[in-house]
DNA sequence: AAAGCGATGTGCT
DNA sequence: GCACATCGCTTTA
């Protein structure tokens, strides 16, 4: 049985926070799966939510590591961040894909599609697949509804640049297990793959 | 295969 | 106003 994730495992830095969340387990209410895309995000970085500071709708990401950053996007969907580094720092993950693994057929069911490839492959879908909702932002991760276990033995991650954004479009703070058919979209060929 | 666009909330200039 | 850490549908090539 995989280790449960708790504050300590999220006192990284972002990207590195990231990487290790790359094969890990998510799963809300026991609805979810691998986690297979993620992208860090951080204070020092004008593409962050936290980039000028601690507003009402980011404060989650100025608050303790190991909790729950949930956003509202293009006005429709919710997204799930994972808070990193420490109390302050406005650092988090941005949970983008995952592998359906449990409760598929409630994925299913709140997406209103049958592809699995598609249920969770992009932010607002692991949303909507997931039940996240905006009373989730700040929750621990450690507690229920959450549950997130650690990855087990070394996987290969591929490297490349954030999705959807404009500025520090280049920096490299996107992330994915390689060969993975559920990620959003396919990687840059010559993308950067390491050992994690 | 790619490009265009509507839906629709929230934060910033 | 306008941009935005998006998605799904439609149109065009």
């Amino acid at each position: 049985m995989p280790k449960a994730l708790g504050p300590a495992d999220f006192a990284g830095d972002a990207a590195e926070v990231a990487v290790t969340l790359i094969g890990a387990t998510l799963l809300v209410d026991g609805v979810g799966g691998m986690i297979v895309e993620t992208e860090a995000y951080d204070r020092e970085d004008a593409a962050s939510h936290s980039h000028s500071g601690p507003t009402p709708r980011n404060q989650a990401m100025f608050g303790p590591p190991g909790r729950a950053y949930v956003y509202r996007s293009y006005g429709i969907h919710w997204c799930l961040n994972f808070v990193c580094r420490a109390s302050g720092h406005g650092a988090g993950v941005l949970i983008r894909a995952i592998e359906p693994l449990k409760g598929i057929a409630e994925m299913r069911d709140r997406r209103g599609l049958e592809d699995v490839k598609l249920l969770c492959a992009g932010p607002g879908r692991v949303g909507q697949a997931l039940g996240i909702v905006h009373a989730m932002n700040g929750m621990r991760l450690d507690r229920q509804p959450f549950r997130v276990l650690a990855a087990e033995g070394p996987r290969d991650v591929v490297v490349g640049p954030r999705i959807g954004i404009s500025k520090a479009a280049e920096v490299p703070w996107r992330f994915g297990l390689a060969g993975s058919k559920f990620l959003s979209r396919r990687f840059p060929s010559h993308s950067a793959i390491i050992r994690a």
